[in-house]
Order: C-alpha cells, then sequence, then structure tokens
DNA sequence: TTGTACGCGTTATCAG
DNA sequence: CTGATAACGCGTACAA
C-alpha cells in the first residue's frame, strides 16, 4: 500500500511537508505544494482513515442501525438521515444489528442512530456518553447522552378512530403489532382512549397480537371468522397487516367496505395502490430530524424532551 | 477513554497480557485470565478498532455502496448480503454515494460491493487492486481484482415477449430506463431480438424514454395518447414506470387487459397488489451471492465470467 | 507466565 | 519554509 512515507520519498521532501500539503496548511512553497499533490494524484494516493483517526482520537462518522428489511420506508428514513450528515460534513455507515454492535463499542464512529428493536436498553446505556451520544427512533431512554426522534403516534391514532366514531361506527377490531415496541403501544393507547372516552366498549374477542407482518394480519382475520361475527371496522397497527387482512377478507369474498372497513398506518407504497385508509408519515424529516438531533449532541447541547414526529391520516376508500 | 493501558494498570499486569488475554492466547494462567476480563467487563473496555487495524494492515469489513432511495427491493440485497458476510466473520457497512467513496479511497475495509450508477467506471478500476476487490451488481467491468453479480435480464425478457407474441400481440409498445445501465441495455435487447426473430416490426413512435421512475411512465403514456393510437400491450422496463403508466390509463378511463396489456419488471411489492404482470428477482440470493463472490476474490480467488442471477416471469391479470 | 520494545500511518509540536 | 520526533491504541517478537 502506498503511505504518505512513500509519497515524501517520491517527493524528495519530509512526511511533514506531505501531511501539511495534503491539510492544506499555509507553510508549504506553491512549488513544492503542486509538485506533491501531482505525485498523490499519480500514485492514486489517499490517507489511511486508520492512521488518521486513531491520531485524531474520533472520526466524523455517524452509525444508522436497524435490522428489519421488511419495511421498505426504512429507505426514506436513511435518506432523511444521509442527505442531513452529509451536509453537516459527516460520513454516514449503515449497519444491521450485528455488525452495528461491534462497530458501536469499538470506538470508531462519533454517534449513532439506532431504530432496531433487537438492541436492548442496557446495551445503549453501557455505550453512550459524550464522546459517544446516541439518537433513538424506536423507544426512550432517559439518560443525558441518549435522545429520541420517535413518531407522534397517540394524537393521530386518537383522531383516527374519532373520525371513525363520528361516521357511527360502534364495533371496533384491532390488530397490534409487537408487543413491547412504543410504537405499538402508542398506538393501542390512542386506540382505546378514544373508544373509552366515547363510552364505547371494546371487546377483548375484536383484540388480535400481530407482528407487523403480512401473514399475522391474514391470521387475525381467519381466527376472526372462526369465531362468527365481524367488527364493523379493523383497525391495523400497521399497513402490512392492514393488507394481509384484506387478503384473507377477499379470499371469503367479505366486501371492503361494504361489509367491513378497515385501516392501517404507516402510509406504505402499497397502501396507495390498495386504496388503504392509513396514517402518514414523514419519513425523510423523521430522518433528517435524528441527524440533527445527533449532531448538536456531538457538539455538547443539553436535549430534553424527545422529539416527537407528527403524522397525518390520509382517507381513502377502505372505509366507508 | 479507556484503553488496553489503563486495563493493564488496573490488572496489575503489562499491556501485552492484557492483549493476550483478550485475543484468546494460551499463555496466561487462568487466574489472571479471569481478574483481566472480569476488569474489562466492569470498565466497559472494548479495542479501538483503529488501533487493532491499523496494526493489522486490515479490517474485516466489506462496503456496500448504493445510492437511489425509491427501489425498495434494496433492502432485500442488503439482508442477503449482511447474513452471507455475518455467517462468514466480516462485518458489513452500508453507505451511500458520498460517504461510500470516502470509505472506499481510504483503505479501511477489506472490500466493496457496488449497486450505484452514479459511480464512474474510472473509479472503480484506479481503486480495485489485491487487497481491495470489488464486485459490481449493476454492471460488467473487466478487471482482474473486479467481478460482478448481475441480474440476467436478456433472456427472461426474451422470453415475456415471445409469450406475448405466442397469445397474438402485434402491436408493441416500449417504456426504457436509465439509458446507459446494463439492466436497461439488456431488457430492451431481449425485447427487441424478440420481435426482431418473429418478424414483428417494432414502431419508433411506440418507444419511450424512462428513468425507472413512476413519473416517467406516467409521462410516457400522456404522449402516447397525444399521439392517438394505443399499442396492443405495453412493455415496461421497471415496475415502478408500469404503475405510472396504469395510473396515466386508468385516469383515461382505458381499461387494464381489455384495451391494453401491460408488464413490468422486479417485482416489487406493489406489482402483486396492483396485478401486474412482472419479473421476479431472487433479491435476497442476489446479495448473498455478491458476498460469497467478494469473500472469493478476498482470498485470492480468480474469478472470470460474471454470474449471472435467474429471473422468472409471473403472470398476472395485467395480460390478456 | 509475564514484560519490554517496536511498528502500523497519521498529525502536531517545535526546532532549524 | 522544512524536517525530526513523539504520540495515538494495539499486537507481537523476543527476552526475561
Amino acid at each position: 500500500m502506498v503511505d504518505i512515507k512513500e509519497i515524501a520519498k517520491l517527493s524528495g521532501v519530509s512526511i511533514s511537508t506531505v501531511s501539511n500539503v495534503l491539510n492544506g496548511r499555509k507553510n508549504v512553497s506553491a512549488t513544492t505544494r503542486e509538485r506533491i499533490l501531482k505525485i498523490c494524484k499519480e500514485q492514486n494516493y489517499h490517507p489511511n482513515i486508520m492512521g488518521k483517526n486513531l491520531k485524531a482520537g474520533k472520526t466524523n462518522t455517524i452509525v444508522f442501525n436497524f435490522s428489519d428489511f421488511d419495511r421498505s420506508f426504512y429507505l426514506k428514513i436513511i435518506e432523511g438521515i444521509s442527505d442531513q450528515l452529509n451536509d453537516s460534513g459527516y460520513d454516514l455507515i449503515i449497519c444491521t444489528h450485528k455488525s452495528a454492535e461491534n462497530l458501536m463499542k469499538s470506538n470508531f464512529s462519533s454517534g449513532a442512530i439506532s431504530l432496531d428493536v433487537k438492541m436492548s436498553d442496557e446495551f445503549f446505556i453501557t455505550l453512550s456518553k459524550r464522546k459517544f451520544p446516541i439518537v433513538l427512533m424506536d423507544r426512550l431512554i432517559d439518560n443525558p447522552f441518549i435522545s429520541s426522534v420517535v413518531v407522534d403516534n397517540y394524537p393521530v391514532m386518537y383522531e383516527l378512530v374519532q373520525v371513525l366514531v363520528n361516521r357511527g361506527f360502534k364495533k371496533f377490531g384491532y390488530i397490534g403489532g409487537w408487543k413491547n415496541t412504543l410504537d405499538n403501544k402508542e398506538r393501542f393507547s390512542g386506540f382505546l382512549d378514544c373508544l373509552t372516552n366515547n363510552n364505547i366498549p371494546f371487546e377483548s374477542k375484536y383484540y388480535f397480537d400481530g407482528n407487523y407482518h403480512e401473514e399475522s394480519g391474514y391470521q387475525a382475520v381467519i381466527q376472526l371468522l372462526v369465531s362468527g361475527t365481524l367488527p364493523e371496522v379493523l383497525v391495523c397497527a400497521n399497513d402490512d397487516m392492514a393488507l394481509g387482512a384484506i387478503q384473507a377478507l377477499k379470499e371469503k369474498n367479505i366486501k371492503i367496505p361494504e361489509d367491513i372497513s378497515i385501516t392501517g398506518f404507516d402510509d406504505s407504497n402499497i397502501a396507495e395502490v390498495a386504496g388503504l385508509t392509513t396514517v402518514t408519515i414523514p419519513y425523510y424529516e423523521n430522518g433528517s430530524m435524528a441527524a440533527k438531533r445527533i449532531i448538536e449532541l456531538i457538539e455538547g447541547k443539553q436535549l430534553e424532551a424527545p422529539y416527537k414526529i407528527r403524522a397525518k391520516i390520509k382517507w381513502r376508500n377502505s372505509v366507508r
């Protein structure tokens, strides 16, 4: 590998002069600067990032960590993070679960953004420090070096259900997502609180546990059909499960929205084609906001409250 | 930052003893080993990857580079790469355009996999070497340290068109993707060659340039309608454009497949919901194959021919 | 079984 | 304007 020593030898100068040129310092004559630059180009030389950062004690690098490959909107989030970070002079490194752990532990990057259920709170808490802050997109942790940027699920779900109530729906079904996620808890709370406040009972036989994947929505409807009666409207904790549910209903020739109405959450790109009423989340903004926060944290700012991303209902014809 | 020196001091041993323990060498007594391990845990110590790899002269890290955030199947490819690499003891680092360049140039990783039109052939050629091989997923480059894993577009497109011909279609339209991509060239060649071999003329007024995005499919149909007559079947170089085309046709009350048939390519998850005939690509396998190749290259194997991923037609009711 | 000393590629300090 | 040298955190001969 061609290193700075090699360039120095080829240029007939010392290592430090090469370093000075490369780092744009003014204390080198124009002629030697040109010569060195030319030789660097000829040799296709680029400074070794490990040597550089070992010395500097840090990198200008942020790790983004995720692990669910079925949620296509992750790409939109990544785009938001990537743009914001590049604008601010940081490099973005995206990692899936295992590699992310390795990288986060090894003091390589300046901070991390995580959206990954598989990571434990414990892990984040022991790792975070002033020199390595963390921004979480899927949970809240109370810690000076950890901040959050999350979707504000509760009010929008509450509003969705309120409109459904106003339209006269009385028998509600619900398909939930991963049990212990913040998303799922908030969405269900919004749903339940709204019903309660409207004095509408929610029958537990109409509640189903899902896992955010299509198949679990499908299965929920199968169970529902075994039990006999249908609710008037089926609220789903995300689009994929709603799509699975729609699939099962179609197979049984149950018409949407004539026989049953259905709603999703996320506004995945399939939702539009399927005509599914859902909640749309500004993913790009979500990502860029997380990036902004991690930079503030790195710069030593104190961040108190989590940032809540506002979501909006998209009414389509899956609701009567 | 707590470093190996700190651990050594706390344990009352030398640096090398700590290093020996951490790297699982047998020349340390069980008791000191235990003591050191305990202290590492207490101090939450993890070796600095930069120091480690600077010494080793390499990392066990592969960079995957992409830049188009609208193609949701990228996540499937990433999953394939990630699984395969983790199984083989490598860490995966995913980067978007700019950060990827920085990382690839800086001698950090052991190899790279790229699927990014924005990268130039030139860049790959000057960078690749025995100690830094590259696998390309979107093009072919003839170079000892570069190999390719690409979708075999030609035969499947040929087959698709042949079946359409057999069904009696005579007037074909085509919406192409990014002009200079391998994908696009191969798909169009397969299309054109099949028509030619069947003595079916292709009228240039039915050819449209697109960019793989939905909007360009929409626009193509708008132009088509201005020109007056419709082809019997519209073959699109990918699903997104086909979906845009369908959108425009719907707005004009042109029925699919009664008035016009339409096909896509990619089998994006919307295609199924939309009932679009398309070509399905094993993305996961595609990714894991690319990962296998980069590892072989790193291990010094000579790879001649590019690996071609086989795709398959999915007939749905967008075709009469 | 443990410790000393050196080198990996880079930057920064300071002397010339 | 230029160069010698120490330091960053780690691994590894080699010596003890």
